[in-house]
DNA sequence: TCAATTTGCCTGCATATGCAATGATTGCAG
DNA sequence: CTGCAATCATTGCATATGCAGGCAAATTGA
């Protein structure tokens, strides 16, 4: 009974050519894809009082060192408001801080030393989670899933600038 | 300045082989491309009044015919809990119905006449977001796509059940 | 039939996320 | 210098999501 992947169909019948049309909804698909991947990631995590996404958020404040939320929240492909309200747990935990930044609009966000050990700590359980995942899926086929994420993210910036064949 | 995809390194140098060690966070490309996917649908469905979870929910629910909660829950991959709230603003919209169920306990979840003709309409917008994307990657990076996300979810399943070389 | 366990749904709590609006600041034109 | 537009962070509002706990009903065992 479990292992039955019985799938709704939302989509039609199949045109049946050289390449078959897609089925079923890519979005969903991603989606269901994530909450699996993410709960692996996140049973490591626990044990660090961190959270998945708390994790990459500190992770890249500690590698783009002190930095501009706006700078982050760009680089991270997340909107600036959802970087404010993350990292504010950071801040609260001190794992963060936030300093002026060259404008008086904008802030310097910089990792502290308990950041940092929070961090090389929690780095050893996400390490745990990928490891696992890339047993589980064979590392070639990681970096295929790789690849291929960003091949799909590369034509999606196209998209954002090019918006073409908009009906 | 846009198309610059600088990325933080959240992980060491390689081991350089013949199959490369994956590099960076699986579980965080994945967030940032769900992200990305997400928009593009939600951008499309946002005229019909449905956000692309519920275009999902209400899918399924066609598909499914009367089905309880749990059975739902399970072929959509969700928390049963989620499956409850997530249903609600449909119920209240009156797209879907809530009837008794065989159990008592559970009950019989049902499209209404409004929830049909609701999902025709928003298919037809789903299916721009769909077709667009398809565009934009090419039908076979889409299929390609969606073989790699069974692919992984098929061996996430096989760990579920049976977690080796758990450290 | 009664107690204990299991099953299934729902609610409370916490987090993640984006869009719209707000407030503060800067830049630019006049 | 003054006023308006652009920029940046934050807050308000709405959804999505899972886990833990609670409640009701079914199942099982005695």
């Amino acid at each position: 009974m479990k292992t039955k992947p019985a799938r709704a169909a939302t989509t039609a019948p199949v045109s049946a050519s050289s390449t078959a049309q897609p089925q079923g909804c890519t979005n969903f698909k991603l989606r269901q894809l994530l909450r699996s991947v993410a709960r692996l990631y996140d049973a490591q995590l626990a044990r660090t009082g961190l959270k998945t996404t708390q994790y990459s958020l500190l992770s890249h404040v500690v590698a783009l060192g002190p930095v501009a939320p706006k700078e982050l929240a760009t680089q991270m492909g997340l909107d600036a408001s959802t970087l404010t309200r993350n990292l504010r747990p950071l801040v609260e935990q001190g794992w963060c801080a936030q300093g002026p930044g060259a404008d008086a609009r904008s802030r310097s966000i910089s990792v502290t030393g308990a950041g940092r050990a929070k961090h090389a700590e929690a780095r050893a359980h996400w390490k745990r989670a990928q490891l696992a995942l890339n047993q589980r899926l064979g590392d070639e086929q990681v970096v295929a899933l790789h690849r291929m994420i960003e091949a799909v993210q590369a034509a999606l910036l196209d998209a954002g600038a090019a918006p073409a064949t908009q009906g």
